[in-house]
DNA sequence: GATGAATGAGCCTTCATTCAT
DNA sequence: AATGAATGAAGGCTCATTCAT
């Protein structure tokens, strides 16, 4: 009794394999048989499970976008329970638990992985954005808009001032380490960078 | 009289049809048999030109970075017009600029290209930024100092608060188009995001 | 159970067609396109047998260099009988070998394409050499060597002997076939020269 | 007034650095603009002097064979004087300077060249042959009737002879050398080969 | 299900040759 | 006569995909 479903145990190993194939190398430069090796399995294994390099690439953002889901669940969690704390620790945990993220070598990758191959499978990139960076911004927005509903924030375009919050974050990071290149930052710049952002988010939509 | 150096007009007809290609494909995924079709020259012309594809490609990203350091002598001037002039409208020009260029199709692909050849051409990629963001941001960061000096402006990092700037304009159009291909943002959202670029700005770093 | 090393089936197949091609155009001339062609397997199978042009061209020259070398221990062994027998038969039986392999299509072409391949793969060359014309030269030389201490030969320097009595039979036979491309002597020079290069060497080097 | 023909000075130059790329590299390896860059000459103007590269490939050859046989003029009037001085050293000088010829690098890399084009060219390599081995063979076997003629000399067979001399003096060069990528051999070496040659050929043929 | 040998289209690059100047 | 820019046909090699076992 096997099969070859999305559970399946060698269905994994491949995505695995292709993983770190296709993070390295982009999806045009990545080979089938560079994957195959790789995921430790025959080239024709890979076709058993899936139909094409399209379709296992695909399978990885998929993949990807669930993770990202669910690891945005949290997000969730951790909103709604901040309802009631202070706002700026809660802001700053946020703010740092993006930068951080966003300097992860495997993240650092999948941006660039996704953007580079965006022209040819927007689906996908729109899939992946919208699990990500869309869902998350769409939670800050709704957030912010319970804040402001509670008086304790004043912002009359929430959707607006969770992109600044956001952007304020990532960008600086994403540019200079997935597009210049340049090493990532340090704690202590991560530290201050994310205070910054809430200092100046709460500047312009804290209380009073 | 003819030249192949960087005058030549059939080199400048090369690289329109490279940069076409490259742009919509990547590099991997870019052949020289279509960059030749699409710059109407023979394949072997292509290498009377250029030493491989490597090189054209280099060649193309360079290309991009002299006219965008070009584009960018202009900030220059504005920024040192800027200093005797309101900060708010300026700004909302410098916002508004920089929200236009980023939904520019050509710079989505120019940016998703980049990134996507980021591992592979790590130092073509870092050139990019460097004559892009990277001195753009150094700019910015520059013109505020010398706001601070003036008493104009009150920020303690003018580092942080430049990439602040620069990322709620940048980020919002970059992350949801580049990456998610959304649709480009039309002038009006364009005007409110800059709008609200500045006064947040202003919030948190202008005088009082 | 397949195997692709050296006794695989199809590795002969290719090093037939790979033999037929490089003997007749030389290496440089040859193209894995015919190579292919005439070997009845698809391009890409030669390179899951072999790396590159370079090394099916030096597998066929170890190939040649084996069956070679397989071919001349059968000379040690008449070598070794012919200790008690008369030297002159002897010779002329070994004369004639000589010049029957030396008039051969495929050990002229074969002669031909080493040569002309020299310039650029010396070790191969090398290698075909010590294989063929080396090791024979270097038995005649010890077996002369034997004779001169029988007392049935007078030679000061076996090794000089040794290379008159091969070249007087295959020179004749190769500058005027492999170089000067005139047709292979026919059973009757062959059996004139013979004698002749027997007959000179015993007047020069034989007993009394 | 100027003439491309045979005797124009470029047609000269061109031969030069035809015969440099060719002789480095074979036939089939050489290039056409990198004789051109050899030369000193422009792609275009080979073409102004020879039809094609097999053209310019042919005029090599015809030149090389023309050079050789006013070299082996010089030949002649050597034979001629030698009618009445002593055999001995005049053979010894014969295949000394057979041997020094077959260790020169040039003459090493012309047989080699010849010999891997053979097959393509088999009516170039015959001229080359007639013009060099055929000519002097066929100059050595009448010196040898003259001789036989009057009584110096006792032989049958003068064209086997004078094969035997001349392969005695050429083959352990040529095979060693141009096939075995040997190194050549010194002063010494051939000064013994030369006169072992000698003194092989006179015991067979020499007076008494 | 899993394999890996085999395929052939396609890629980057080179090169003999032509032609307008 | 001389140039060198331009061409397009190969050439060596890779790789996604298939299929018999």
């Amino acid at each position: 009794m096997s099969e070859s479903g999305p559970e399946s145990a060698k269905r994994k190993q491949i995505l695995d394999g292709a993983r770190r194939v296709f993070l390295s190398a982009g999806f045009a430069a990545a080979s089938m048989g560079e994957i195959a090796r790789e995921a430790k399995v025959s080239k024709g294994t890979l076709y058993v499970y899936f139909d094409s390099k399209e379709a296992l690439f695909g399978a990885l953002i998929v993949e990807a976008k669930r993770e990202t889901s669910e690891r945005l669940l949290s997000l969730d969690t951790e909103l709604r329970e901040a309802r009631d704390s202070d706002i700026a620790p809660f802001l700053t945990m946020l703010a740092t638990g993006l930068m951080e993220k966003f300097r992860m070598p495997n993240h650092v990758s999948m941006v660039r992985m996704v953007m580079g191959a965006a022209d040819r499978f927007p689906g996908l990139a729109r899939q992946f954005y919208d699990a990500g960076a869309g869902y998350g911004h769409a939670r800050l927005a709704a957030w912010i808009t319970e804040q402001v509903a509670a008086g304790r924030l004043v912002a009359e375009d929430a959707d607006i001032a969770a992109w600044q919050f956001i952007s304020m974050c990532c960008h600086p990071v994403s540019a200079r380490v997935a597009l210049g290149t340049l090493p990532p930052p340090d704690d202590e710049r991560i530290r201050r960078t994310a205070e910054a952002a809430v200092s100046t988010f709460l500047a312009a939509y804290g209380p009073r």
